[in-house]
DNA sequence: TGAGTGACTGTAA
DNA sequence: CTTACAGCCACTC
């Protein structure tokens, strides 16, 4: 069952972008709420992501200073990192290297 | 209805 | 450089 209709809007919005993040690359919650809108609902995004469901690569998302601040939100902490790591994305310390190298704009295909 | 919380961000000290 | 504070929107109790 999917109860994430809670608002059927935005979240759907940011599931939509997080399915166009290629693998191997990452973005962060404020891009994505720029590109739909809300850019000043980054935090919206983030909650969002936490009721997202499996087929969205939350893993790919991660805070503009490109830290898995959302690992504890995937059961174990380690499977965010090691999700990343499977795709080629370097995690040191809870932080992807060069994020900005990694970083995939949602602006860039819409 | 009101207050608290959260996977954030930007600016200030 | 790191740490603190405030703003922001949606949801839950």
């Amino acid at each position: 069952m999917k109860d994430i209709t809670a608002t059927g809007s935005f979240a759907d919005l940011v599931y939509d972008i997080a399915r166009q993040i290629p693998a191997g690359r990452v973005t962060s919650y404020g891009a994505i709420a720029r590109c739909i809108g809300a850019a000043r609902g980054s935090r919206m995004v983030g909650w969002a992501m936490n009721k997202a469901p499996q087929d969205v690569p939350a893993h790919r998302v991660l805070n503009r200073n490109g830290v898995l601040t959302g690992k504890h939100a995937f059961g174990d902490p380690e499977r965010m990192e090691q999700l990343l790591r499977s795709e080629g994305v370097q995690v040191v310390n809870d932080q992807v290297v060069r994020f900005a190298d990694l970083f995939w704009d949602p602006m860039t295909e819409f």
